[in-house]
DNA sequence: CGCGTCATTGATGTGCATCAAGTGGTGTGG
DNA sequence: CCACACCACTTGATGCACATCAATGACGCG
């Protein structure tokens, strides 16, 4: 959490995580149902979040890295409304929402930086919702792979070579797509030069090319 | 804000509104990069919020009625990030953000009703992801009409009786549907007797029906 | 009253889903 | 260490749901 913060406040935050815990690839974290308590910081894996529809229809509703916050859905309801999977072995710290509660009212940096992730997840969503309301096929994927890459960087990869840990299934539930149509996207960008696939290794060749996907409307 | 507070307490939540805002049919609440320092709690009237891409698309990223909150997007940047449009003549009470942060450091109360909400925008949004992504054009009109009818019956107004502000191009940018497509929609639940629609009139003769329809897999 | 906006409906097109077959990589147990 | 099984992925053929294009109709407002 980068703030500008007095050693002894940052001391009280850091109190905060009374525990960590390590989940094993494909291991759930929480649980649609499941009682919220805490809200969960990434150290180190890889997560997916995702609901489902009573008649048994997955959403991936999002992936997690490295410093990224998850259960925020859980605070309205008392009750998380998503499940949460390890996409890699990871482990995450948990922090108690009553003690964030707490101390956010005793400092107001904590506080507003609370205030803060919750819009960020908010607005992170309405681009997802542009995107699956109103983006094609090749440009949802585009959006995809800066997005991911973007991410990466900020956390020190590399801009070009990324590992996808999820499978082209749940790449597809994120965007709105099917497997098959994932996998043809890769190929044909594949085939553009733009970027070159193997299994879950992926090289952007040309990022500028995906801006441009991205940003040029195909249709109206 | 139904919340069990002492009287005092409430008063000064009460303070936190400083002004109301009175904004015509097709008005802007606020513009995407308006720069944020409150949020608007609808007293009256109707909004839909949207977001746009870099080459113009607009997607309609939710509509709003008395009681909800709007405005939560801006907190991450000190900037909007959307629009807000009446879409008939409304008021809105201007909550200052700092106030409010000020006011929940000293009642809890007032703090955790902040985050519930804020996790219920989440959570909402996780629904409309759902419906985005997975399903068919009548699953999604179902839904949107079930969401609509049962947010106006809790503000009192009828479980079968209500008025659609929105055209039908918003409810298809909603929806990730074309105009057109909402258009047949309605027409084909009129056919099958579920609903009775004339201009923006809308009457549900059978929500049974609609409920069976989104809670129904057509595919898969 | 006339114009503009919004809505309906039909005809046609297409992007992605679906169905299906085959490949390669991985992990497991003999 | 190899053989087998399974899963993830790729690729092709076909179909369909929804988009697109187009024409007409119904309000509502100045």
């Amino acid at each position: 959490m980068p703030m500008d913060l007095s050693v002894s406040d940052l001391d009280r935050i850091e109190n905060i995580i009374q525990k960590r815990k390590r989940v094993k690839r494909s291991e759930l974290l929480f649980r649609h149902g499941d009682s919220f308590h805490a809200l969960y910081a990434i150290r180190t894996g890889f997560f997916k979040t995702s609901v489902s529809s009573t008649d048994g229809r997955e959403q991936v509703t999002g992936f997690q890295m490295a410093g990224e916050i998850m259960g925020l859905d859980g605070i309205v309801s008392d009750r998380h409304t998503c499940d949460a999977v390890a996409l890699e072995d990871a482990e995450v710290c948990i922090l108690p929402f009553d003690r964030i509660e707490e101390l956010s009212r005793e400092i107001n940096a904590l506080q507003h930086h609370v205030h803060k992730i919750m819009s960020r997840e908010i607005v992170r969503e309405h681009g997802v919702m542009l995107l699956l309301g109103s983006m094609r096929a090749e440009e949802r994927v585009a959006a995809f792979l800066l997005n991911l890459t973007q991410r990466l960087h900020a956390r020190g990869f590399s801009q070009s070579e990324l590992v996808l840990r999820m499978t082209r299934e749940e790449i597809g539930s994120y965007l709105g797509l099917k497997l098959e149509t994932v996998s043809r996207t890769f190929s044909k960008f594949m085939e553009d030069g733009i970027v070159e696939v193997k299994q879950k290794n992926l090289h952007i060749l040309d990022p500028e090319a995906l801006k441009l996907i991205v940003n040029t409307a195909q249709c109206e």
